[in-house]
DNA sequence: CTAGCATAGCTATAGAACATAACAATTTTC
DNA sequence: GAAAATTGTTATGTTCTATAGCTATGCTAG
């Protein structure tokens, strides 16, 4: 097990007491140093979080569209074009036209895209549980669940 | 109180289940959330997280300057420059120069600023109310908690 | 059948957010 | 007093995100 070790939250001369207590600013400080982490550990792959959110669903689900993807990652139509545009030209997906449905566009790994994918997988799993390795097993399952309840709950 | 009903995070097609289970990807969409409410509440107030987390630290912080600003709220000082010309071209903020350290700069909310603070700042704790209205209260203080154990720890 | 409309995907482009490098002014250090 | 460090800023580039418009295909009503 690695070392632990809590830090301030606060800058010396600076109160932080306000904003410490807000839920959307305590997301968007874990949430940079999810980044950072993702950075450091697979930024030499040029795996960034969007990009592995990508080859995982794709991984999952081969054969799905660019719509139902952009949806599901909450990425615009229009950028998820550009992303798959890279992935096609880094060899690592294919784009097929749906012969059933000639407007749509099934994407799949590549025999290169899946072997990527094996690649990092477990250096992503691993930078997850060095993120949430603070908490107990139970908390960080916690935390997912909140999380989740949070994002899938309509206002 | 408001209704909550509970969505599906998946998309009809796209089974989410591996990126379902990563905190990361949670946290990803928990911040588009905060971002999409807070347009929502107040974007007609030309307000953004940024700029209220700015706000909030210099009601709390009055006379504080640039850099220790920059690095509490983790944006670097080049940008701060820029959102403090911002805040000082509309009236509120003024930037004096420290007499005892004259390379600094104190930064303080004119009348203005303090105006606007104390009217939108109400707006934002019901943004953020609603954000996290689906949980106890002693679940949000839970989620909190575990966040900033999250951020707070060194890897 | 075909004219109009809807859908799927893409390109082009603009804006916002974020990062790096270089600079002037001031203070500290040796 | 010269060199180095600190503070803040400007200038600039890159990346991410959002919007508008286009093409190709499919659907539907008359």
């Amino acid at each position: 097990m690695s070392l632990s070790e809590t830090t301030t939250l606060t800058v010396p001369g600076v109160d932080l007491t306000q904003l410490e207590g807000m839920t959307g600013f305590l997301l968007r400080l874990a949430q940079l140093r999810v980044y950072e982490g993702f950075h450091a550990a697979l930024g030499a792959h040029g795996i960034t979080p969007t990009r592995y959110s990508l080859l995982s669903v794709l991984h999952s689900n081969p054969g799905s569209r660019p719509g139902q993807i952009a949806e599901a990652l909450r990425v615009k139509p229009s950028n998820m074009a550009a992303l798959l545009a890279q992935f096609e030209a880094e060899g690592l997906i294919e784009r097929i036209t749906d012969p059933a449905e000639r407007r749509a566009v099934l994407i799949r790994l590549t025999q290169a895209g899946a072997a990527l994918f094996a690649e990092i997988h477990p250096l992503v799993m691993a930078q997850e549980a060095r993120v949430v390795g603070m908490l107990s097993a139970a908390e960080q399952i916690e935390l997912r669940r909140l999380l989740t309840r949070v994002v899938t709950t309509a206002t």
